[in-house]
DNA sequence: TCTGGGGTCCTTGACCCG
DNA sequence: TCTGCGGGTCAAGGACCC
């Protein structure tokens, strides 16, 4: 989709039709562009820039903060759409997804006509612009999809492969971002061509075993063309930055327990537990350290986490410094531990309780006297009232 | 103009053990 | 008994993506 999240918002409001669309954090807070209408990047906004640096290039920009709730169900409509044309749709993210259409020549017509009629049948039923990208494998797709947006159809066939990629800049291959792509800059590689004419050997010098396969594989359009189920999930965290960093353990501390709740809820709404804790901090001037703990059992219980998490905090040996961020997770996911004892006789910490809404109550309550009287307000979640 | 949140994967260093 | 070495595992950090 074509700068989804701001294509949504002036879709919903015709006041901001034509309007540069700023889509994430408010001016003046602590906080990033998420997406950015096509009239806004014509100021040099772009996605995960400082939101007062994009409100210092553009002031008149309409700044609006995310509903994810109301995206996620305009891309299920979405989906479903895809779903009427291929059973082999593989969405990537909330505004992508990979559809192999092998075999539906005969149903529907050649690749362009399905294409070309997705976007359309998206157009009438959403409102919304997307880009559609074909070719013989999921890299070459996903790059001619960006090759041409907003509002692209770009078909890249297996003979014109080698010559499309070998045109691209070298920043739109996966892996190269801006740390690793300087480096292959600084060889005086810009084009994907270029970087094809390196031996293996050569790119692993620079880049390493792993990113140096993955890059000479993409650089000749080596690439999966499975559409599959998607990725497993590995991990679940929840993290908040503070308006101003903060040195008060007790605001800490009822944070992490809030986040704590928050990822226990996700953890059991999942029917998953965590065997390992996760805490992670960044301090002022953006230093950040992680702190891990093995726990004898997977769990998806609130104070269990709260407490491995917060005993991480006081014995890891952290630096004494003001906290910006502060972030709770679990991984080595697997089946919640078996309940104890029956619905009657099972303790409070499990299943929808009012402890947990109580204690989340409690920290709102203290973070509204730490910051002022509606700094965050109770069901919306607590970053997104940061 | 200071840098969100939720993820994945890779590399590196410490440590243990044979 | 001491030392070197290689492999495995774990923790932490870093790079990247959407």
């Amino acid at each position: 989709m074509d700068a989804f999240f701001a294509a949504i918002e002036q879709r919903d409001d015709p006041a901001l039709r034509g309007r540069p669309v700023v889509v994430g954090a408010l001016p003046g807070g602590r906080g990033v562009v998420a997406t950015c209408s096509y009239e806004a990047r014509a100021f040099g906004l772009h996605s995960a820039m400082p939101i007062n640096e994009a409100h210092w290039l553009c002031p008149r920009a309409v700044y609006v903060r995310p509903r994810i709730a109301h995206y996620r169900g305009i891309a299920r409509q979405i989906r479903t759409i895809l779903g009427n044309y291929s059973p082999r749709v593989e969405p990537v993210s909330i505004d992508e997804a990979y559809l192999d259409v092998s075999g539906l020549e005969g149903l529907i017509g050649p690749p362009q006509v399905i294409g070309q009629r997705l976007k359309a049948e998206i157009l009438a039923e959403v409102g919304l612009t997307a880009s559609v990208g074909i070719g013989p494998n999921r890299l070459v797709a996903k790059l001619a999809s960006d090759f041409q947006k907003p509002d692209g159809l770009t078909l890249v066939p297996p003979e014109r492969m080698l010559g499309f990629l070998g045109d691209l800049p070298l920043g739109v291959l996966r892996g190269l971002g801006s740390k690793t792509l300087p480096k292959l800059q600084r060889l005086g590689l810009r084009r994907v061509a270029d970087l094809r004419a390196l031996s293996l050997e050569q790119i692993q010098v620079h880049l390493g075993t792993r990113a140096g396969i993955s890059l000479y594989q993409q650089a000749r359009g080596i690439a999966s063309d499975q559409v599959g189920e998607g990725a497993v999930r590995q991990s679940l965290s929840k993290e908040t930055t503070f308006p101003e960093d903060v040195s008060d353990p007790r605001l800490l501390q009822d944070t992490l327990g809030t986040l704590a709740e928050e990822v226990a809820r996700s953890a059991r709404s999942e029917g998953i537990a965590g065997a390992r804790v996760t805490l992670k901090v960044r301090f002022q001037g953006f230093e950040t350290h992680t702190r891990q703990q093995r726990l004898p059992q997977p769990s998806d219980d609130a104070r269990t986490l709260l407490g491995v998490a917060w005993s991480l905090f006081e014995g890891g040996r952290l630096p004494k410094k003001p906290v910006r961020l502060i972030g709770l997770g679990i991984s080595e996911l697997g089946p919640p531990p078996p309940v104890q004892g029956d619905l009657f006789t099972r303790g409070p910490e499990r299943g929808h309780d009012s402890t947990e809404d109580r204690r989340l109550n409690a920290t709102l309550d203290r973070i509204n006297q730490r910051f002022g009287a509606g700094a965050v307000r109770r069901g919306s979640g607590l970053r997104h009232n940061f």
